[in-house]
This record gives structure tokens, C-alpha cells and sequence, in this order.
DNA sequence: CACTCATCATTAGATGGTTGAACTAAATAC
DNA sequence: GTATTTAGTTCAACCATCTAATGATGAGTG
């Protein structure tokens, strides 16, 4: 439990900013001074001051006044996310496309570019060279609006070490690399992560920008675990851990395409046997279905078809589909029993199949994970479904902030 | 990463107070005042200060000034724990008998017994009053000589939820169990745990007592993460992060045992088909190499037979601990990439085949994990091979004290 | 052997974040 | 209009850590 570091005076001020930010933006209606003494366990004396500060530094704002909450008494004055202030950057580099955005920590969108391209076997030096090109004019227009950008992330469809080394992506053709060479990584140190692991944190209710209000997901609350499952060629996964993502050692934890369900399956190209992609990986998925092999099997347009297939029930599709939901549902009882979470969002172009869907998955995992007697298993569709990695890697820019609030306070732009 | 919760001044003190025992028993040498300043952050003057403090509460002692660490200056006064003051106890029933541990935070084995018998089909109530009726007068004793107790763990062999309540045991033929409902629990009030769980606890070098000179198992350092197999009739498992163990949302992380490796596998009686358990649990062994079958195949004899018959090269025992063997792989091979951490220890009776197991294990896991560019796996063989569970039982009550030492000073006993 | 220097440890006073208590503010109940 | 209730502020007091100065104790130096 101890972090082996010790505490001073700063680092307490430091911390309790960072929980009453934190609390803010978990809470899915506006938070009074007085509700928030309450939720943090500060006095109010601490919570007028701490609050007088997330004022003047524009992390909040002030609404009207609320008599509606409680009969008796001064009306509270509730708080807001401040608009207009504090921003984090998002970039992503996917097989299909690139792209940058720019969120508030309101959870206003301010500014977002993606464009779709081909990139299989391309040049990291020129796509990192595109990437800041689209990337400059965005920082630009933020810093003239008068907001501070606070820190980045960044999506990459492959496996990522230490935040700031690709091993290899195997659907861009990219190996190892050091992503400090590039020009754009030194300019804005993103934090480098999985794409799925940056999905996975876009689910997170009021992880670093403001909760909806009503709460988005209403089955999932700001401090839930849960297993997210990317699933496109490849499949990746996260692990979310009482509203946190656990990067694992080395920064790849939660690779669930490579779980195998089966010791003497088909040879992964990953070099073992039976894993998931290969059961239910989307190319995998158009090749057993026999709609077409090779190169073009890759496309989208092939999944479209298995799609189209599937719905009119031809056997070849649908029996491709049940295989592949089988070796789904196998790597997440395994998955369960490893971590010990009850709920998995599933996304990726495997959310499209079906509206029952969640529930059949959710009916057959209950009967196959241990502890059933005292967990509720959940099988829940992304809320977040548009571009997840991209605002996931802009909430990681954000957390930034939150963790640090008292080092961006206080100092000019 | 903020935890929801704000801290004060007590607190703060409370974490530097928690941060420099932790660093103390973590470390293979004795450490000075100006040696643990450098390493936790804080000023030499509140070292001085809180090293008082541990000084006063027979914490630490006073080692004699050593000279021999650096040519110049003033010979530093290095600290060890204290023997004879803080102890904690450690409780656990297993399917071959019971026991309790009272162990010293210098990491002496103050007082233990052990009761062989066979625990199946017993009765919860009898079972706990003969724990409760060894467990009396080892408190007694510590009391006697001027110990005061911090905290209990209790290891069982099942599901436990929460740390008190028992889900199911099925080698002891146990249901659910409420545990409050026990004097013993209530009277000690432990933190109850899968028996891994705790087994895995004990292989962590420093974790709640002071590591012992030279580092027991040089291979694995304090802060190291690894996945815990823990083998016997059923196998279950618990994974460490960065040295504390991670119990998942309902206590039950980390069950190995119900990892699938072949969804068309034999079914298991967890209800799935191909667990690991049914492929390398030891009466699944015993039974596959055709020793004997039925109620006699959990005996320990029968895996002793197992074990000669595989020595002599019996082709019946060798093919079933291959196979073993093969599940083993897989399932490790998954956790790792699950988890994301790269070193397995390999616990309980499979620790007894042959020495180069652990080599061939590496060997192998190495060519299967994703990340091995930058990942070297190890896999290696318990250090605390006695009573395990027990002693990590008795760890879990230390680290009551640690995470919390300012609660326990300057009050009676 | 006196002097310098480096390292360890303590002491005194300063700094600064949280606290408790008293106070002001603003609403409803009767 | 007065009592009551809840929200939020103010300020002296508290206390944990920090800075800086000082004491303690050894080795090296000429």
C-alpha cells in the first residue's frame, strides 16, 4: 500500500485539490461546497478555501443558487466545470486513419480531425510528420482561445511499452521504435498507449472530464471495473480497475486476443496456439465464413458482407460467429476468474451484432465463472462508440491535471 | 489514482510514519537515518524526529555505529526491527489439517502449531472450536511476553468474499459461510483468504516482515510483480503488483486453477469445460496416469507413486505430467499477457518435479508471450515452501500495523 | 597534533495547510 | 417577527514538515 515516497505539506494541498477535482467530475449532478466537504471528509473551512482556489484558476464556476435541494436553510451554491480553460490533446495512429482532438475538461469536444487512409505499410516518420501537421494548427487555435493544455496521449494499434516505445503493430507493418525520435513527441510528450487501453478509459465515467449528466451508462458508475474488449482485425483488451486502468509492468496488460481457448488450435501469428484472434478476430471471422481470403479479407467491406450474411442467416456465417462467440465467452470467464471483475463492455465492430447479444453472453458467462453465488456478471455495449481511443487518449492528456492540479496553478499561460 | 478521500496532517504523518517501515523491512541492510531521508524523500531533521518516534514504540533499535560504509565523516547509527513487541497471527485451515502462526515484525516465528488430519467432510463449528482452543494460548503467551498483536490473517482453501465471508470450499465439502458467526473470528477478527492468496503473500521478500539478510530468493526483489500458482488437489493462484498482492473486486483474483485451456475440454465440476485443474491438479494426475481412481486418487501416496513412476521414466506418468505440463504453459502463458507481468512462481507439489522444471518452463513461456522483445519471463521456484499460507497469514495481520503505525503508538497494551 | 573536510544527527525557529469555533448569509416554518 | 436550519466565511490556533544553523564524530593532511 505504501508508495514509498513521503508526503509534505504541498503534496496534501496537492491531493486533496486533485479529490475534490476527482469528485466533481465523478458526481453526475453539480456538487456545493457542502456536499463536497461531505464526500471528501474536508471541513468546510479547507473546502471555502480549496474551492475559492478552483475559482480563481477557472476549474470551476459558480451556478445559481439551488433552494429546490433541501427545505430549510441558505440555498447551496453549486459547481460547475469551468468551460474555456484547461485542455488535453488526443492523437491516434489507427490502421485505418489518424487523428487529433482536443477536449475541454467540461467534456466539451473542442476540436477534432481525422482522416481516413490506408496505413498499412507505411512510413512512421511520414505519418508522424502528417500527425503533426494536423496536430500544430489545433494547439494553435487552443492557445488563442486562451485555454492551457495540460498533457496528451496518444493511441497506437499495437503494443506499447512504458508509454513511450512501440514494440511492433502488426497491422501498420511497424516495428520496434523509439517514439521519442519523432519531432511531435518531444513537443508534446504524450503519454504512448494501446488503443484498446485508451478505449477502455473513454468508458469511464467522469474519468478526466465532467460526467454527463444523468450519467451516460447509468448501469456503469464512475468506480466500476470492468474488462473492455476491442475487437477489429486484431483484438485487444483493458482491465479497469475501480474506476482505473491497470497498465500492467511493462504497459500491455489486458491483451486478450492473445488468451488462447484452445492448446492445440490454430497457430496465432503471434507464435502461439488458439488464441482468440483467431477465432474471432475480424479477418479471422470473414475467412471462416468463407466470404473471401487473403489481403482483400482484411476490408471492411468483408465485414460488411459477414454482417449482411449473418443476418440472413446463412449457415457458413452464422456458424463462423457462434465459433467465434464460444472462444469469446471462454477468454472472458478466464479473464473473470484472472482479475476478478464482473462486468466487460465489448466493443468494437463485435458490438454490431445483435441487440441480445450482451444478454446471451451475459446468461452463458453466469454459468461458467466462479464466485457466481456472489457476483452479478454484466456484459455492457461502449457508450463512448465514436472514436473512443482518440478521446480516451485526450482524457489521459487531462488526468494530468487532475493528479497535478496545484503545479498548473498559479503561473501564467 | 486519487482515492477519493482527502488526508490531513494526522494522515500525513500516519504515511510518512507507514513509508519508512515499509522501507525499512524491504531492505536486505540495515539503514541509518541519513540512508532511509535519502530513500523515502524526507529532510534529516523529520527523519530524526519519526525515527525517534519508532525508537520509543520499539519499532527499531539502535544497531552499533558502522564506520565501515563510507571512508569520511561521522559513522551512521543503522536501525533494525525490533524483536519482542509487535506481533501478528496467522490462522488456516487446509484439507490435511489446521494451524496457527504468531509471527514477529522482525520476521521470527514467534510460536506455531500444526494439527494433521483429514479435514474432509468435517464440520465448520467443531473445526473453528479447535482452532479457536490452539489459537487461545498462543495469544496467551503473547501477551505474556509483553507482545502486542496487530492483526490476524486466515487462510482457507475455497472462495472467499470480502474477507469474511466463505463462498464455497469443495475439498473440505463446505458451502457458504458467514465467518462472523464464529467467537474465533469475532473475538480476533482476521482478514480472511484464499490460501494462495496468502502462500503468495509469504514469497514476497520484506512485505510485512524484515527481509531477511542477503534477500532470501536474490531473484526477487520487494517491488517485483508475479504470478503465484499455488498446485495441489485443486490449484489456485494470486497475482502481485509491484509487491502487494491484488485481491479483485470480490477477494477471489487470480483462480488459475479455473482458467480454461481447451474450451472442448472434460468438464470440470466448476462447471466449464478444460480448466487447468482437470489437466494438472494432482488428483487429475494421479487419475491420468492410471495410479488408481475414485476418493483414493487425492491421497498423497498416490502422488508420491505419481512421482516415482515419473522418475523411472513410466511412459503412463511421464505422458500425463507432459500434458500437465502442456495446460501449465498455457495458462501461464495467458495470465502474462492478461497481467502483464513477467515472473511466475510455481508453488506447491509440481514444485517438486525435477530441477531443470523451472528452466524448461522459461524456456518455453518465452517463445509464447506477446512483449518479449522487452519482457525477459522467469519463472521461478518458491523461497517459503513451510506452511506457506500460514505464515502469509500472519503477514496480513502485520501489515495492519504498517499501513496504519501511528494508530497503534502511545497507548497501552 | 592541530586543522580541514565529509557525513551523520539534532535543535530552533519558520512555513504553511488544515482545523474548530464563532460568525455572517439566506432561506423556511410558524 | 422570531426561531430554526443549512451554506459558507473568517481567523486564531495547531501541528507536521522544512530550512538553516549547530553539534558530533570520524578520516585525511602536513
Amino acid at each position: 500500500m505504501a508508495s514509498l515516497r513521503s508526503i509534505n505539506q504541498e503534496d496534501l494541498r496537492n491531493h486533496n485539490l486533485s479529490v475534490i477535482i476527482d469528485t466533481i467530475l465523478r458526481s453526475s449532478s453539480p456538487l456545493s461546497r457542502a456536499d463536497l466537504a461531505k464526500a471528501t471528509g474536508l471541513t468546510k473551512a479547507t473546502m471555502s478555501l480549496l474551492g475559492a482556489m478552483l475559482l480563481d484558476n477557472q476549474v470551476v464556476r459558480e451556478m445559481q443558487p439551488d433552494s429546490s435541494q433541501s427545505t430549510y436553510g441558505r440555498p447551496s451554491t453549486p459547481f460547475t466545470v469551468a468551460h474555456g480553460r484547461w485542455a488535453g490533446i488526443g492523437l491516434q495512429i489507427n490502421t485505418d486513419g489518424y487523428g487529433c482532438m482536443a477536449l475541454d475538461l467540461d467534456g466539451t469536444v473542442i476540436d477534432s480531425r481525422w482522416e481516413d487512409d490506408d496505413m498499412r505499410e507505411t512510413d512512421p516518420d511520414d505519418i508522424f510528420a502528417r500527425l503533426d501537421a494536423i496536430s500544430g494548427p489545433i494547439e494553435e487555435d487552443l492557445r488563442r482561445k486562451g485555454y492551457r493544455t495540460v498533457g496528451s496521449g496518444l493511441a497506437l494499434p499495437g503494443l506499447v511499452a512504458d508509454g513511450r516505445e512501440l514494440l511492433m503493430a502488426r497491422n501498420l507493418g511497424w516495428g520496434q521504435l523509439k517514439l521519442e525520435r519523432f519531432d511531435l513527441f518531444r513537443r508534446l510528450g504524450p503519454v504512448a498507449g494501446n488503443e484498446a487501453r485508451m478505449a477502455a478509459l473513454a468508458q469511464i465515467p467522469g474519468y478526466a472530464t465532467q460526467r454527463p449528466v444523468g450519467g451516460g451508462d447509468s448501469r456503469l458508475s464512475p468506480t466500476d471495473s470492468f474488462i473492455y474488449i476491442s475487437t477489429d482485425i486484431g483484438i485487444g483488451g483493458a482491465v479497469v480497475k475501480r474506476g482505473t486502468v491497470d497498465v500492467g509492468d511493462h504497459g500491455f496488460a489486458g491483451e486478450l486476443g492473445h488468451v488462447s481457448v484452445d492448446l492445440n488450435g490454430p497457430t496465432c501469428r503471434c507464435g502461439r496456439r488458439g488464441c482468440l484472434e483467431t477465432y474471432a478476430g475480424r479477418r479471422a471471422l470473414v475467412e471462416a465464413a468463407d466470404i473471401v481470403t487473403g489481403a482483400r479479407a482484411v476490408s471492411p467491406r468483408a465485414a460488411d458482407e459477414l454482417y449482411r450474411r449473418w443476418e440472413a442467416g446463412d449457415p457458413g456465417a452464422v456458424d463462423a460467429i457462434d465459433r467465434g462467440l464460444d472462444a469469446m465467452i471462454s477468454v472472458m470467464a478466464s479473464a473473470i476468474n484472472t482479475v476478478d471483475v464482473d462486468t466487460v463492455i465489448l466493443g468494437g465492430f463485435w458490438s454490431n451484432f445483435g441487440g441480445n447479444l450482451a444478454q446471451r453472453l451475459e446468461d452463458r458467462l453466469t454459468q461458467l465463472v466462479l464466485g457466481r453465488q456472489a457476483v452479478k456478471v454484466r456484459v455492457l455495449m461502449p457508450s463512448v462508440a465514436e472514436y473512443p481511443a482518440l478521446r480516451g487518449a485526450a482524457e489521459v492528456g487531462l488526468r494530468k491535471f487532475i493528479d497535478n492540479p496545484l503545479t498548473f496553478f498559479g503561473q501564467g499561460v
